[in-house]
RNA sequence: GUGGCCGUAGCUCAGUCGGUUAGAGCGCCAGGUUGUGGCCCUGGAGGUCGGGGGUUCGAGUCCCCUCGGUCACCCCA
């Protein structure tokens, strides 16, 4: 028992499983990059202090983060989301704006791991600096959308709300604290003493005592000031345009109390509801400059690579798995020729392997076989002499032919398109 | 943090009432075929039965502890 294994909340990919996180990260980068949106890289721990900037009544900050102190006594933490970096990069570096990034990683929550949530998962994400237009929360929630759809996901509807800002949050909030308070005993144990430390959180509680409470709350869209108001239904107005349906959800306040204005939600219909969020993200003109930087606005999504993963298996939607190889070398006079030729081949800009250890015909083509290689290229002894390379189609019946040995990168390119 | 279920070969699993040398299928390797894959046949390698302790003449099987996996709750990705 003493083997070693991954920690427990991380998991492997191996090669004959990677196919679907490839593609994942492959389309996410095209979908993004038409629209402008260049990549960036933070760092994969940062100092916590960038981390409890995104609420200290957050469960991310309260009880989810996997922080300790390095040899250095600095109290470090492995990123549980990757807009607190990117806004610290922002602040760190000042570009000008607007400023697009994109980005794609492992992010890291220290709870017990379940179906599709584990202590290090992995997300792909936009954030976009230094505008308020809501034309632009318009543009982020079609990129994911388009992104969904581009993976072929369709069982899945977007569900948006607008949590207003600094001018009209406050007075609702004071309305919803008056309401809960109102009717704090029927509210679940673990909401009935927060209400005032975040009274938002209650509205997306799950349980049924909170549920039946906050089903007749006041809502944040009844009271949006003048500009949030205007702001909320340009974005709807643009959704429309865009044609992207999407539900009007008045309790989705997320997880993070950064958001302002626009929040959304892609819920997978295929899943089941604990791990149904596919991604999300929301406007948060505030998070820049309460963490030291200039008044910037911003807006954002992140996006789950394991629950998009959840979602293609859930809708039987399998990505067809991709050959690895053009062609497999077999080699009957010892491996030298092999060595040659397999350098030739892939100077030429071919996908070519071959076995080693000079093992037996039937066990190379054996290899060949399962290597899934469109075809053979046999040299031996015979194909020495004459100078010539045998190809076989190892997926047609029989066919094989002699082709001189300086005309196979050719006779190769030719046969695989 | 709390709770349910599960740990036997690389994988999926069987293993009766506690009984002698722990099995199967798939995969892997080799041979059948001195230079030809898939199908077939034959053979082989591969196990601390998660670990420790206990009961017993005897434990994969029963008991205790422990480690690991998995699922759920809350919340999220």
């Amino acid at each position: 028992m003493a083997e070693l294994r991954h920690p427990p909340g991380t998991f492997d990919v191996m090669p004959a499983e990677s196919g679907p996180w490839q593609s994942v990260v492959t389309t996410f980068a095209g979908v993004v990059a038409s629209a402008g949106y260049g990549l960036i890289l933070t760092p994969t721990f940062e100092d916590i202090g960038v981390f409890q900037r995104i609420g200290e009544s957050t469960d991310v900050v309260r009880k989810e983060m996997y922080d300790f102190l390095d040899k250095g006594q600095r109290h470090v933490a492995l990123r549980p989301e990757q807009t607190a970096s990117v806004v610290r990069a922002f602040i760190q570096h000042r570009p000008t704006t607007p400023w697009k990034a994109w980005y794609a990683g492992s992010q890291f929550r220290f709870e017990r791991p379940q179906a599709g949530r584990y202590r290090e998962f992995h997300q792909v994400g936009i954030e976009a600096f230094g505008s308020a237009d809501p034309d632009l929360d318009v543009e982020v929630v079609a990129l994911g959308w388009e992104f969904y759809r581009a993976m072929g996901i369709h069982r899945m509807e977007l569900l948006v709300n607008s949590l207003g800002d600094a001018a009209c949050r406050p007075s609702y909030r004071q309305l919803l604290v008056d309401y809960l308070n109102s009717r704090h005993d029927e509210l679940c144990d673990e909401h009935r003493d927060r209400i005032a430390d975040n009274p938002l959180r209650v509205l997306d509680c799950k349980r049924p005592e909170c549920r039946s409470v906050t089903a007749s709350a006041p809502r944040q869209v009844d009271h949006l000031c003048a500009d949030c108001a205007a702001h909320f239904a340009r974005v709807t107005e643009g959704l429309a345009a865009l044609s992207i349906p999407f539900t009007m959800q008045p309790t989705l306040v997320r997880g993070l109390d950064y958001y302002t204005r626009t929040t959304f939600e892609y819920a997978g219909t295929a899943l089941e509801s604990a791990q149904n969020a596919l991604g999300g993200g929301g406007r948060y003109d505030g998070l820049v400059a309460a963490m030291g930087g200039p008044d910037t606005p911003a807006v954002g999504f992140a996006l789950g690579v394991e629950r998009i993963l959840l979602a293609l298996t859930a809708e039987a939607v399998t990505p067809r798995p991709v050959a690895l190889l053009d062609a497999f070398v077999v080699d009957f006079s010892g491996g030298a020729a092999a060595r040659d030729l397999t350098a030739r081949l892939r100077a030429a800009g071919l996908r070519v392997d071959r076995s080693f250890d000079a093992r037996s015909p039937k066990a190379q083509f054996k290899a060949a076989d399962r290597s899934g290689a469109r075809l053979a290229l046999i040299v031996g002894p015979d194909e020495a002499a004459a100078g010539t390379v045998a190809l076989k189609d190892l997926q047609n019946v029989g066919e094989q032919v002699s082709v001189p040995s300086e005309l196979v990168v050719g006779e190769v390119t030719r046969r695989l398109i």
